[in-house]
DNA sequence: CTTACCGCCTGTCGGC
DNA sequence: TGCCGACAGGCGGTAA
């Protein structure tokens, strides 16, 4: 489901409901078969321990308490939603975390391609290994994606949406972004030149901004932890149009399944 | 090392 | 109306 703006948003939902400064009481399991199990007996030591940050690392979530650090990605359908009374439970509620304030947070995920893990804060994740720059850092310039592109075969489109890279672009963004900076998803990535590079590092830093902003895209599920949908959607300009006429030039968009899913590009403006 | 493909799950939608 | 296949915002594993 969540690209990086609505992974994002979801960590503000969290912390505007409070959820820093939260003590837990107990880590309610109502569902064993999850991805990556979290184990009872180590969620045990989160009692009595405070919820320091909520984080947002790539499209994973980070609660770090004082001394350990859940590590969250919502996959596909994964969400988080507050309950302060009795827990009316939904189907594919799956984990809470209980607090000692009465507010509890439920895990819900259909599909279940979502993940939760917890370590020592002095530890890592091999979830968290191998990440590539966040697009809204410094250092994330067209510089660094010039050079790690030559040699690089594979198409533009996959070149970005790799977590290795560059974090946070997923499907939707990687069309859009390649849309903005006219760009063709399928030209092999050791052909970028070195102004095309600032070009599309500049297209998704300012259309991940623009999103988050907007509080995401929803397509279907999307929901942050208030339950509010995002309005990104009605911003894109080649993602779920094939046929439709172009915006800038009203050629019909084209669709193409590729790096494993639905693609879309107008053929006229993106070389 | 890179790249293409598969599988993990459930829900929904469109075509017949 | 009902059934069935295709597809959905992600990512790790595997084979070549």
């Amino acid at each position: 489901m969540p690209e990086l703006p609505e992974v994002e948003n979801v960590k503000l939902s969290l912390e505007k409901i409070g959820t820093v400064g939260q003590v837990f009481e107990k880590v309610e399991f109502r569902r064993a078969n999850l991805r990556t199990p979290l184990k009872k007996e180590l969620t045990r030591k989160l009692l009595g321990q405070t919820v320091r940050k909520v984080e947002r690392r790539a499209k994973f979530l980070l609660f770090e308490t004082d001394d350990f650090v859940i590590i969250n990605h919502l996959g596909m359908t994964g969400s988080w939603r507050p309950v302060t009374r009795a827990a009316d439970f939904e189907k594919h509620d799956h984990v809470v975390f209980h607090f000692t304030s009465g507010l509890k947070l439920i895990y819900n995920d259909p599909r279940r391609f979502g993940l939760l893990e917890m370590i020592k804060s002095t530890g890592t994740s091999p979830w968290l290994k191998n990440l590539g720059v966040e697009p809204l850092a410094p250092a994330f310039t067209g510089e660094a994606l010039f050079a790690a592109s030559r040699k690089i075969k594979a198409p533009l489109k996959s070149f970005i949406m790799d977590q290795k890279r560059v974090v946070g672009v997923g499907n939707i963004y990687a069309s859009e972004a390649l849309f903005r900076a006219r760009l063709k998803p399928t030209r092999p990535a050791a052909k970028l030149t070195r102004v095309e590079a600032d070009r599309l590092v500049e297209c998704i830093r300012t259309i991940l901004t623009a999103a988050i902003g907007a509080g995401g895209s929803t397509i279907r599920d999307y929901r942050n932890s208030e339950g509010e949908e995002g309005s990104f959607q009605a911003h894109h300009l080649v993602y779920d149009r094939a046929g439709k006429p172009c915006v800038q030039c009203g050629a019909p968009v084209k669709s193409k399944f590729l790096a494993g899913r639905n693609t879309y590009w107008c053929a006229k403006c993106q070389r």
